[in-house]
DNA sequence: TGGGAAAGCAGCCCTCCATG
DNA sequence: CATGGAGGGCTGCTTTCCCA
């Protein structure tokens, strides 16, 4: 028997999806006018829900400055959990809205993000809809695109430089920042002594990853060789692993065996590249919309750790 | 140009009460 | 006991203004 007397009272706080949902968006923005935007709400009634939610939680979660705000310790905490729970809001009502769904929807993503994010997602998916097939495809974002141009797929993932991608039609889901790796616990000098080529694996010719790494070697005058090309990240990382050379991935990529190389190796900073999705609309093809949603989530996620 | 505060307003929701 | 309508309070919004 629990004697009440002893127990603590109970917290009467919550946390209304709404505000989550614009806190969310104010802390990608970084701007409470830029979520209200992204919400539709005026940038008042946007700062006014993030006092009451700062309050409700008795925490600061937004450091505001002259022109923007970005989140406090306490705000990044709440931030995956928000995510979470927006994500599974949202497929709660996809489930409950079309549970016996069926048909097809042919999905593309570029290899990269399909091994991070792919499983997730299409678990999640099969799920809520079991009578629904995905065939997936793997290939470069550009091929993506005209084959969803042509009709042969009904959504697909590319990476970009944001602009172009959005003046394709495509909605910005995600933005990466690109980073250089090596084998865990390389020491750099032991395969590259800065006056020899820098000895690099690299994706496929047209592969922005590693257009901008050379661009950004070049900038920097530093002289490189291409001592391994696929177009496959598993084989990219399998020869970083070996710690004979490095090479360019987004960071959602570097897994077990390699490691991120800082500012301190000399190599020179790389940008971030702008995830989109790209959507087929069909009315007639739920399906493609709801996958649209859950692929979308899944890049809402933190990433996946190894 | 963007965030915060105050005032005013609309709509939601809770409570109460009548009705079947 | 369930349902529906009326009334009042509360919540959350917009507008406006001020400050940095």
């Amino acid at each position: 028997m629990i004697d009440e007397k002893v127990l603590p009272p109970l917290p009467l706080n919550h946390l209304p999806l709404d505000a989550l949902r614009t806190f969310v968006a104010a802390s990608e923005l970084g701007s409470f006018t830029q979520a209200g935007h992204q919400v539709h709400r005026t940038q008042s009634a946007v700062s006014m829900q993030m006092k009451r939610l700062e309050e409700e939680l008795g925490r600061r979660l937004f450091e505001r400055k002259a022109r923007t705000v970005s989140l406090t310790p306490d705000g990044e905490l709440l931030l995956g959990y928000a995510k979470r729970m927006l994500r599974l809001h949202d497929e709660a009502l996809a489930s409950l809205a079309a549970p016996e769904m069926t048909g097809q929807v042919r999905l593309g993503v570029p290899d990269d993000y399909a091994t991070r994010y792919l499983p997730g997602v299409l678990s999640r998916f099969a799920r809520s809809f079991p009578k629904v097939r995905v065939d997936v495809w793997c290939r470069p974002s550009n091929e993506l695109l005209a084959h969803l141009a042509a009709g042969e797929l009904d959504l697909c993932v590319a990476t970009g430089d944001g602009a172009d991608r959005v003046k394709q039609g495509g909605k910005m889901v995600s933005r990466m920042p690109l980073v250089w790796i090596g084998a865990k616990g390389l020491a750099l000098e032991t395969i590259w002594n800065k006056q020899d080529p820098l000895p690099l694996a690299v994706f496929h010719e047209g592969c922005l990853h590693r257009r901008w790494a050379l661009e950004a070697l070049d900038k920097a005058d530093i002289p490189f060789r291409i001592a391994f090309g696929s177009m496959s990240l598993g084989a990219i990382l399998a020869a970083v692993r070996s710690g004979l050379l490095v090479s360019v991935v987004a960071r959602s990529s570097v897994d077990q065996g390699c490691a991120a190389l800082g500012p301190e190796s000399g190599l020179p900073p790389l940008p971030s590249v702008t995830v989109t999705l790209h959507v087929n609309e069909d009315p007639k093809r739920p399906a493609v919309a709801c996958l649209a949603q859950f692929v979308e989530a899944g890049f809402a996620e933190p990433v996946p750790s190894n």
